[in-house]
DNA sequence: GAGCACTGC
């Protein structure tokens, strides 16, 4: 090296060093400007309700309802107006899939009876508004199924037929209600008899072995005695008295008082959900205007339980208890019990860095492993150190319950019973080599010799429920009417909601439902019902590779766990069997105990950049429950490097700390965030809102392939499949965001109404990174130099993954040059001269979303 | 011409 080019390196590294701390000090000043604002949101909300005793809020609480009462007329004037002058049968047509949604978010748990009310309440609702009349509030009332906020004693104009009953419900109701039905289920020597002679119409059957059995913990008969008494209507409390953590109140409260952590082991349906935060807050733990806490993985969980839990403590829902998910905070300055989201509570670190508004914090399925959970887990062990007073319980089902005591130094381990009924095992004498076919035969044989029952089977995807759905309708349109009716419905979470729906319409009598699910079916969705569970012993697992960063979509066994929790689906109603199509021996010896933990399998950009912002620097070392691979953290911290978002010393750098705003993935964060300079923002924040939603915006039904295909050609943009998804968004949002524009052009209507939630957030987010919403200014090729930003490389493309090949979706076609431009830090000029030179993998260039 | 388990922010 030349003396000259020395000097020069180090002036150039003084000059480096010198833009460094400058962008340390404009982060530093951005944080604090992001907290004042936060702090002022919060005084205001304080300010606007006051501290008020109850008796106070009550008042308020009435006087609200008199002068709404007051006003209600006038704005219903105001809204009809307003709605002759906008009059879209659309509206209509949206309401209806409004509500079709929100059912379908809170049907999980509704029994098939109420279903009936449901449909006839939609009804109404429906005429109402078309009608022109109360639309704009019904469309409130109606959103989140919530009871109205009325005073003591009045009636609102369309009250529920029962308030209660229109509640969704915890699963200690649904076991109740479980109780009643399991009575009138027909078992009887009868049925089996006259089924004898059709298994002479299958030509094949599967031989299974009995191995053991699923322990359950209730013998049928006493439940079937006791479902008389259960029959009778149950007041709240001695509802609350019949669960199984009910005995263990005093102790509990106790062992909460002595112990800082606390593992809860309980197994579903023993009420610790929606049990212990209310005995903590009866023990006073929620004194001082403290909160307690309660992370749930699912997003309907959170919303579910929080409502039970305000109808049995018989406050509105939103005020003593609330909930707060992405998209919906339904949480006051007097919530003293809010259950969230784990995503939810990650987030709020962000702005609450030791969780100082609670007393206690509840992490609850803890045994579900998600990644937010797997990353709490560090956090609020981390705080526990310095927040002597902060409670933390850890619940989680059995077997995983020692684990956690030893990750949280020992904590003791708190065991609550749980109900459940015992479930027969089945294994195949033999492996069975397709288990699509094996499926389609057991079904069969389940259906001509079993007693009545419905069937649940789990397969790995939209094809393969496809593929069975078809042989099923095919085998039994062969066998005629010489076998009772099978209903067949497929459910998978690409699936309209329409069409999920249907696997919660009751089963006909004398007809049996066969339901062919996907791993949805597992956790999510809970199906009434189902005595048979055929499980091959398979799922699809998003798994991530960090040496070459790509993703892979692959079919691989289950474990034990998810094994046994499958056949769990099965005992709800009364005793079921499970059959697996894998033998006893495969089970012991070749699945592995437990499923890879979801921080083990992903890539980690966006996890890692939070605890950036959070000030953890020294990532390797972080207390993880089971660390990710080291390589993926290497990755994340690469890419982080290369979009900017950290500096050469791995330290956050200001626009790092804008883009830990942003709940996506850094490379879409920043793509969000180098709008700025190519002045179009809104375009960007649409493509951002619409690559989220992860490619479920088209439904490719097999029937209709060809149709679906043509529709989507009409959107395609000959410079990249980015440009293509902000086409769709604009054509759609043109039509009102129509449901019929969606149904036309095989595009769902959930996914895009997704998309402008994400769109909305996204937006607000800008906002509060200060960055203007700009449109129209630019063309094409500004938009596409941000999307570089998401990816400085030479094709850009959102995902890389491996399915059956490798697969780049959402492509779009960049100029080399423009790397330079967008990240000089990454790129040198002559490093992108030689490449160009380089033989491009074939895809490069060409749109994959959109052909 | 190919394909996309499930969540969550």
């Amino acid at each position: 090296m030349s003396k000259s080019s020395k000097r020069r390196y180090s002036s150039s590294s003084d000059s480096a060093e010198e833009t460094r701390k400058k962008d340390l000090l404009e982060r530093d000043e951005f944080a604090t400007r992001l907290k004042k604002r936060d702090e002022e949101k919060v005084k205001k909300v304080a300010e606007a309700s006051g501290k008020r005793s109850y008796e106070e809020a009550a008042k308020r609480l009435k006087m609200e309802a008199e002068d709404r009462d007051k006003i209600l007329p006038k704005l219903r004037i105001q809204s009809r107006r307003k709605y002759l002058e906008k009059r879209k049968d659309d509206k209509v047509v949206e309401l209806e899939a409004d509500i079709a949604d929100d059912e379908y978010l809170f049907d999980e748990r509704i029994l098939t009876k109420r279903e009936k009310e449901d449909r006839e309440h939609k009804k109404t609702i429906l005429k109402l508004a078309k009608e022109h009349e109360k639309a704009r509030e019904l469309e409130n009332v109606q959103r989140y199924h919530m009871p109205q906020d009325l005073g003591k004693g009045e009636k609102g104009d369309y009250v529920e037929v029962d308030d209660i009953e229109k509640l969704p419900h915890s699963e200690q109701k649904k076991w109740e209600q479980d109780q009643i039905r399991s009575a009138f289920f027909k078992f009887g020597a009868k049925d089996s008899q006259a089924q004898e002679e059709y298994e002479l119409l299958l030509d094949e059957q599967i031989d299974f072995i009995q191995a053991l059995q699923l322990e359950g913990n209730k013998e049928k008969k006493e439940e079937q005695e006791k479902s008389e008494y259960r029959k009778m209507r149950m007041t709240i409390e001695e509802t609350k008295k019949s669960l199984p953590v009910y005995p263990f109140r005093e102790p509990l409260i106790e062992a909460i008082r002595n112990y800082q952590i606390l593992i809860v082991e309980g197994e579903t349906g023993s009420g610790k959900t929606t049990q212990i935060p209310q005995y903590l807050h009866e023990a006073g733990f929620t004194a001082d205007d403290k909160k307690i806490g309660c992370t749930q993985p699912r997003r309907v969980a959170a919303m579910s339980v929080a409502a039970r839990v305000a109808q049995e403590m018989n406050v509105k829902l939103g005020n003593e208890v609330g909930y707060s998910i992405r998209f919906e905070d339904c949480t006051s300055d007097r919530t003293v019990i809010k259950y969230m989201t784990d995503g939810t509570l990650h987030r709020e670190f962000l702005s609450e860095p030791d969780l100082a508004s609670y007393s206690v914090m509840i992490i609850d399925e803890a045994h579900e492993r998600t990644l937010h959970t797997d990353i709490l887990f560090g956090l609020v062990k981390d705080i526990t150190r310095f927040r002597p007073d902060l409670k933390l319980l850890i619940s989680s089902a059995t077997l995983d319950a020692e684990k956690f005591s030893k990750f949280f130094d020992d904590a003791p381990i708190f065991r609550i019973p749980g109900r459940r009924f015992p479930v027969d095992i089945y294994y195949t004498k033999a492996p069975e080599a397709d288990y699509v076919d094996a499926c389609v035969v057991s079904v069969l044989q389940i259906h001509a010799t079993q007693p009545l029952g419905d069937i649940l089977v789990f397969l790995t995807g939209q094809e393969e429920i496809e593929t069975c759905v078809e042989m099923l309708q095919e085998r039994t349109k062969k066998i005629g009417k010489k076998l009772k009716e099978l209903i067949i419905l497929p459910v998978y979470a690409n699936l309209p909601s329409d069409m999920q729906a249907k696997i919660f319409d009751p089963t006909p009598e004398g007809a049996r439902k066969v339901v062919l699910a996907t791993n949805i079916a597992e956790t999510s969705l809970t199906i009434d019902n189902i005595i048979y569970v055929i499980d091959p012993g398979f799922a699809k697992q998003n798994n991530f590779n960090s040496k070459t960063g790509m993703e892979s979509l692959m079919v691989v066994p289950i474990s034990k766990a998810s094994a046994n929790q499958r056949a769990g689906r099965a005992g709800r109603v009364a005793p079921g069997k499970c059959f697996r199509l894998y033998t006893a021996w495969a089970y012991k010896y070749e699945l592995e105990e437990n499923t890879t933990p979801e921080i083990q399998r992903i890539n980690l950009g966006n996890a890692v950049l939070t605890l950036k912002a959070l000030g953890i620097n020294d990532l390797i070392h972080f207390d993880f429950l089971d660390p990710p691979p080291h390589e993926t953290l290497v990755l994340a911290l690469e890419q982080l490097y290369a979009l900017g978002a950290l500096n050469h010393h791995g330290e956050l750098t200001k626009a790092g700390r804008r883009m830990a705003e942003f709940p996506t993935d850094p490379m879409l964060a920043k793509m969000l965030l180098a709008s700025e300079k190519y002045k179009c923002s809104e375009e960007i924040v649409t493509i951002a809102a619409m690559l989220s939603v992860n490619s479920s915006i088209f439904y490719r039904p097999k029937d209709k392939i060809i149709h679906a295909d043509t529709a989507r050609k009409n959107f395609f943009h000959p410079k990249g499949d980015h440009l293509t998804l902000m086409n769709i968004y604009n054509q759609w949002a043109e039509t009102e965001h129509s449901v019929q524009w969606c149904y036309e052009n095989f595009v769902q209507y959930r996914s895009m109404k997704r998309a402008r939630d994400v769109r909305e957030q996204l937006a607000s987010l800008m906002d509060r990174v200060e960055i203007e919403m700009i449109s129209g200014v630019s063309d094409d090729t500004s938009i596409r130099k941000a999307i570089t930003a998401e990816l400085p490389r030479w094709v850009i493309y959102h995902e890389l993954v491996f399915t059956s090949k490798e697969f780049m979706r959402q492509v779009t076609e960049i100029e080399s040059k423009w790397l330079l431009e967008v990240a000089p830090h990454y790129y040198k000029s002559k490093e992108l001269e030689d490449s160009t030179n380089k033989k491009m993998p074939k895809t490069v260039g060409k749109s994959s979303d959109t052909k």
